[in-house]
DNA sequence: CCTATAATTCAACCACGATTAAATTATATC
DNA sequence: GATATAATTTAATCGTGGTTGAATTATAGG
């Protein structure tokens, strides 16, 4: 069986929680510094209980924090976590890295036939 | 209303085609130089209708190629797409760069009426 | 306590897409 | 033409996950 070169199972998920038009838009604002539910919800069009949903699954994929605040506990701020998103860079670059593409083997069809034709010792 | 910085719809499409364990299985062997539906077959363990399911969907996306064999045209040889994977990489690292998170700006909640009170001219 | 606010959780609905097996297409060989 | 092979397409099933509104939690202030 054959065994990819990083655990493709943990990348699809990372993937998943990304492909997702109104996460990425979720994702992008909070890069430049909006915060809270509340503000997200001005911007964006959406009930507070789809942005929550949202914010839940970037939240356990680690990809954003959450802080309440400390005057009023009932707001509660997001953030994006810059660990997790270089993490995220490195991965993508190194799995999608052009580099990685290998020329053709010819194992099967009439010229993987062909290498055996030509080549019977091989 | 908000306008993000790149087209969100189109990057969540690219992710979404992308955030399937099996599709990314099917990539990587292709990275690897395997090229054939029926020796894709033998490595991954699926029906021959999946995994020409799967490159079909790689295919709409640009990411993969498809050509006949010159010998025997039943043989149908898929690679990657090189140029498209560069433009992914691209879009990718523009994209999640973590150089674009910006600090917060309280804008809303008591830290951002704080700012009210401290500088009402602002 | 009681009310108000910010946000989450819950329950129900609905659509999209992965999966499977059967039918079909395309090509080659006799 | 008839048969075989490589692969795709079709049709049907099924689970996952986005979406919505209502109920619930957590906190603050009178």
């Amino acid at each position: 069986m054959y065994t990819p070169p990083t655990n493709l199972q943990t990348l699809a998920d990372r993937l998943k929680v990304l492909a997702e038009p109104k996460r990425l838009l979720i994702l992008s604002l909070l890069m430049e510094g909006v915060q809270c539910n509340c503000e997200l919800g001005d911007y964006l069009d959406m009930g507070a209980s789809l942005i929550s949903h949202h914010l839940r699954v970037l939240r356990e994929a680690g990809l954003v924090d959450m802080e309440r605040d400390a005057l009023d506990g009932r707001w509660i701020y997001y953030s994006v976590n810059e660990e997790s998103l270089v993490e995220l860079n490195e991965a993508f670059g190194l799995f999608f890295d052009p580099a990685r593409i290998k020329p053709r083997h010819a194992a099967c069809g009439p010229q993987g036939n062909l290498i055996q034709v030509m080549m019977p010792g091989a």
